[in-house]
DNA sequence: AATGGGACCTGCGCGC
DNA sequence: TGCGCGCAGGTCCCAT
């Protein structure tokens, strides 16, 4: 799934490679994939537009356009881009360069979206977006639970709470601080959220440094895997060994979602 | 106000 | 072999 460390990936190699390239075609094969503007509309507009920027707010990639034009790209749970010059599977929306290449917006469930706005402001999902955990001091992260009783899983994933953290990133950063993933926020010490402060910011750096993690669709723009499934200790592990205690790593459902856990390392 | 569940989607793996 | 079912997950939206 993409998240946070996958988002970056994809901004980081798609900046280097597109930025001040000029988009020359847009070829839309799948309209649904397309929100609150038609196809035409946004034909129009993006053609002859130059790549000003490929940045991120969260899971959200935020392409800059000349002529004061936003691209939003978001990839939910199956997207992908991909930069190549021939069509990929489950391409659902080709921007074409003059070089011959096409950024692709692959996505096998289509339930990524790509928006067009000329404010960022007007966004509501990055209007109301939390803070970058990555540019977020300890002191202040742990201010964000003050008054807070939720679990503590599904508070980590909530968006509004702390930006691009997804099932993956959520479930291994609560193994490293060995803190259960129904734990109530109230119920967890400021001693247990620093530690969790920095399990999570480790987590997020090294799974940057190895482009993120490869586990269903997700690849990078260049079609290189992510490297971090390697390190994964909890996600997808049920039933295996625990690297910590060897004991089973567990499955069950919380606030909705899969989550896996070392029954015996976190509590 | 906070939380839970369904809808959106498709591909895959499972049981029969 | 083949069919149908359930599950996977991020976000929105509605109900409680």
């Amino acid at each position: 799934m993409p998240e946070l460390p996958e988002v970056e990936t994809i901004c980081r190699q798609l900046s280097q490679e597109v930025t001040g390239r000029r988009i020359v075609g847009v070829d839309v094969k799948d309209k649904r994939v397309i929100k609150e503007i038609t196809v035409k509309k946004l034909r129009t507009v993006v053609c002859g537009k130059t790549i000003r920027s490929v940045t991120r707010r969260g899971k959200m990639i935020i392409c800059g356009l000349s002529g004061e034009y936003y691209l939003l790209i978001h990839l939910r749970i199956s997207g992908w881009l991909i930069l190549d010059e021939s069509p990929q599977p489950c391409v659902r929306v080709l921007f074409r360069l003059p070089d011959g290449r096409s950024i692709q917006f692959c996505d096998s469930r289509v339930l990524g979206e790509i928006r067009l706005v000329r404010q960022l402001g007007t966004v509501r999902f990055l209007e109301r977006m939390g803070p970058e955990p990555l540019t977020l001091s300890e002191k202040k992260f742990i201010r964000l639970f003050e008054g807070k009783t939720a679990k503590i899983k599904p508070l980590l994933m909530d968006q509004f709470f702390i930006a691009g953290l997804g099932n993956i990133y959520a479930q291994e950063a609560l193994f490293c601080a060995g803190i259960h993933p129904e734990r109530h926020v109230h119920m967890i010490t400021k001693e247990e959220l620093g530690n969790l402060y920095r399990c999570l910011r480790k987590i997020l750096r090294k799974a940057i440094k190895k482009c993120g993690t490869s586990t269903d669709t997700y690849t990078q723009p260049d079609g290189a895997q992510g490297e971090f499934v390697r390190f994964l200790c909890v996600y997808q592990r049920q039933g295996e060994p625990c690297r910590r205690c060897q004991n089973e790593i567990v499955k069950k459902t919380v606030g909705g979602r899969g989550t896996c856990f070392c029954p015996v390392c976190q509590n």
